[in-house]
DNA sequence: CTCCGAATTGCATACGAATGCAATACTGCC
DNA sequence: GGCAGTATTGCATTCGTATGCAATTCGGAG
C-alpha cells in the first residue's frame, strides 16, 4: 500500500462528482489517454498500467462515460425499436427478445411505443437525434420517413411489413402462405360459407391476412364471404361476430380472424350469445400461436409465428447492416407453423 | 436570396455528413452558438435570426445531436426501464404504457429486459454508463447495487416491489390486500382446505402475494393448505394443479393461484384432467386482471392492478425526482380492484 | 441628436473520452 | 553491451453542442 496522492479526501467511493478519466489518470499518475486504453478492448496497455488504472477506477468508482464516447466515435451503441400498442398483442414477446438479442451484442434499446401504427410523426425526430445506429420497426413509416432515416444512413429492419415503393430490408412471417393454408384446409373439409374478421385499417398485418384469405377463397370459386372489421382485441372480437351473423343472417360455416385474440372473441360470442358448439356447429380460426390460443378452452387452430427465429434473424440482419452499411437490401420470409387445434374441423386428422 | 457562400457543391440534403452546428452557421452567416440558440427553448434569438438558421438547418438536414447536447448538459433525457422475461406476463403493457407516459415528457427509454429477475448482474453497470437520469424497475436490484445507484445519484422507482433495508421509492399493487380480499371471501363462501400456487422463486410480487395469502388463512382458522410452485406460465398452471391433487390427496376446496395466467392453467387443468366443475366443485382465483381473465370461458374471479394509475403515477414520480434530486422517498400502494368473476364461489351475490 | 437600458449576438471554453503521431520503454539477439 | 524492432505511453486534437461573459445593436425617451 502506498500512501494516497497528497490531497486525498479519502472519501469512499464518488460523493461530490462523477469521476472523469481525467481524475483516474491524475490518481494513477498515469495519462487520460492511458485510461482510455484500459476501458478499451483491442488497445495496448501493459499489466501493470492496467492494475494502476483499475485500481485508481475503482476506488474512484469511476466508470466511461458512454455518453462522450458516443460523441467522438460516432457509433452509440444504440438501436430503435418501434412498437405500436394496438399493433398486436403479440408483439411484448417479440419485445423482450429482440432486447434480449441486442444486448448479448453490447447494443441497447432504445424504445418508441406508439400508441397507434400511424402515430410516427415525431419518432424520426427523435430517433435521428440520438444518433441511434439502427431502427427495428414494427410500425409503418412513410415514403417520407424512410426517405429521410436513409439520407442519414441509418440502416432499417422492419419486422413484418414491407414497404410500399421503397427498398429496404425486412424480416416477416409469410402471412399469404398462412391463410392459404388455413382456407384450403377449411375449404376441404366442406365449408362453404365464410366470416373475415379483419384488424384495424392501418395494419399492414391484417391487411396482409385479409387479401391472402380472400384470394385463396376466391381462387376456390368460395364468394359467400363477410367482412367485417375489429382492432385486435378480444372485445372486438366478440362485436365482430355478432356483427358478422347479422351481416350474413345466419352464422357462417367458418370465420378467419386476422389474429387469434379476436379469434378468441369469436369463440366466446359463438357459444355464449349464440349457443353455437365450435367447431361442431362452426369453425374458428385465428393467426400467430400466442400463449392464450394454446388454452385448452380455445385450443385454436392457428398459424404460429416462428418467432424466435424471426427476432433472432431480425436482430442479426440489423446489427450486420450496421458494421457493413453497403449490404444489399434483403428480404427475409418465414413461414408460419400450422397448428390443428380443436377450434376448427379440418381436412384430416 | 443572397449568392450562396462561395464553395457550395449545392447537395440537396445531407449528403456525405451529417451537418453539425457549425455548418448550419457558416451557411446562414451568423456564429454556432446562434444556432445553438434557435434550436432552445428559453434562448434569445430575434426573429430574423430563428428565421435564417431555420432556413439553413433545414436546407442541409441539420437536426441537433442529442448526444453532444447531453454531453454538454449533463443531461441524457434517458431513463433506464427494467423488466424481467418472466417477472409477468402482464408486464408488456406496463411498459407499453410507460414508455407513452415518458415520451409525452421529452424523455425516452432505455430498455433493458432481463431473462429472469435476478440477473442484474452487467445492467446496473450499463445504466450508468449511459448516465441515464433515472431508473424505472420491475426487477430485484441488491441493496449493493442499489447503493451503487445511490452513490451516482440517479433517482429509482421501484415497479411492485420494495427493498430490503433500502430506502427508496417505489409504486406498487398492494397484493398483500389484494389477498386478503380474496381469502376472505372464500373462506366467508364456505371453502375449507385451499391450494397456493406460488410463483417462481425470485419473484416478489409472488412472494408477498403467497404471504399475504398465507398469513390470512391462518388468520382465519384455516390450516388445510398445500401449496406448490410454478414459473408464472400456462403450462406450469396445469402441472401445478395436478401436482397440488396429488399432494393433497384430492382436489382442495379452492386454488389460489400467484397469477391470473396460472390460475387458468390449474382452471383447464381441473376440468380437463380431474372433469371438475368450476367453480362448481372447486373456486379458483387469480391475480392482475390481465386480458385473458377477462375470457368468458374462464372469467376470473381476481384482483385486477390499476395499471393505468400505477404507471402514470411511477412515471411522474420518478421525474419528479428527476428535476428535484432532494426529494425524500416515497411509497405509492394502489389497493388492486376486486373482480367477482365466475371461477369462484363467494360469499354474496 | 444623444444617451441609457434591454435585447441580441459572438467569442471562447467546457463536457469526457478516443486516437494519430511521436517519444519512450522494453525485448531479444548478436 | 549495443542495436534493431516492437510494445507502451503521452501529447494534442477532435467529436457537436451549450453557456458565461463581453461586445454590439436596437429601441425609445429626453
Amino acid at each position: 500500500m502506498k500512501k494516497p496522492t497528497k490531497t486525498d479526501d479519502n472519501i469512499t467511493s464518488a460523493e461530490k462528482k462523477r469521476a472523469t478519466s481525467y481524475d483516474v489518470a491524475a490518481l494513477a499518475g498515469v495519462s487520460q489517454s492511458a485510461v482510455s486504453r484500459v476501458f478499451q478492448d483491442g488497445a495496448s496497455a501493459s499489466k501493470a498500467m492496467r492494475e494502476r488504472v483499475m485500481a485508481a477506477a475503482d476506488q474512484l468508482g469511476y466508470r466511461p462515460n458512454a455518453i462522450a464516447r458516443g460523441l467522438i466515435t460516432q457509433r452509440s451503441n444504440m438501436v430503435a425499436v418501434v412498437i405500436s400498442k394496438l399493433t398486436n398483442l403479440y408483439y411484448p414477446e417479440v419485445l423482450v427478445q429482440l432486447t434480449q438479442r441486442f444486448s448479448e451484442q453490447g447494443v441497447r434499446v432504445l424504445l418508441f411505443a406508439l400508441e397507434r401504427e400511424s402515430d410516427t410523426e415525431t419518432v424520426v425526430e427523435q430517433m435521428l437525434q440520438y444518433r441511434v445506429d439502427g431502427i427495428l420497426t414494427a410500425a409503418m413509416f412513410s415514403p417520407e420517413q424512410l426517405e429521410t432515416i436513409d439520407n442519414a444512413h441509418i440502416p432499417v429492419v422492419l419486422y413484418n411489413r414491407t414497404a410500399s415503393g421503397h427498398i429496404v430490408n425486412s424480416v416477416r412471417c409469410d402471412q399469404e402462405e398462412g391463410e392459404r393454408w388455413l382456407v384450403s384446409e377449411l375449404v376441404g373439409a366442406g365449408h362453404l360459407s365464410f366470416g373475415v374478421v379483419e384488424g384495424p385499417p392501418d395494419s399492414v398485418v391484417s391487411f396482409e391476412r385479409k387479401t391472402g384469405a380472400l384470394n385463396e377463397l376466391r381462387r376456390l370459386g368460395i364468394d359467400d364471404i363477410t367482412t367485417v372489421s375489429g382492432d385486435f382485441g378480444y372485445e372486438t372480437g366478440r362485436e365482430c361476430f355478432a356483427e358478422l351473423v347479422e351481416k350474413h343472417g345466419s352464422p357462417p360455416d367458418a370465420v378467419i380472424a386476422a389474429n387469434d385474440v379476436m379469434a378468441i372473441g369469436c369463440i366466446d360470442e359463438a357459444r355464449e350469445a349464440f349457443g353455437l358448439d365450435v367447431p361442431g356447429d362452426i369453425s374458428i380460426v385465428g393467426f400467430d400461436g400466442v400463449g392464450p390460443a394454446r388454452y385448452s378452452a380455445y385450443a385454436l387452430t392457428t398459424v404460429r409465428q416462428p418467432v424466435q427465429r424471426m427476432t433472432q434473424s431480425a436482430a442479426s440482419m440489423l446489427l450486420e447492416r450496421i458494421d457493413n452499411p453497403e449490404l444489399s437490401p434483403e428480404k427475409r420470409a418465414f413461414s408460419g407453423i400450422p397448428i390443428r387445434g380443436r377450434s376448427a374441423r379440418l381436412a384430416d386428422g
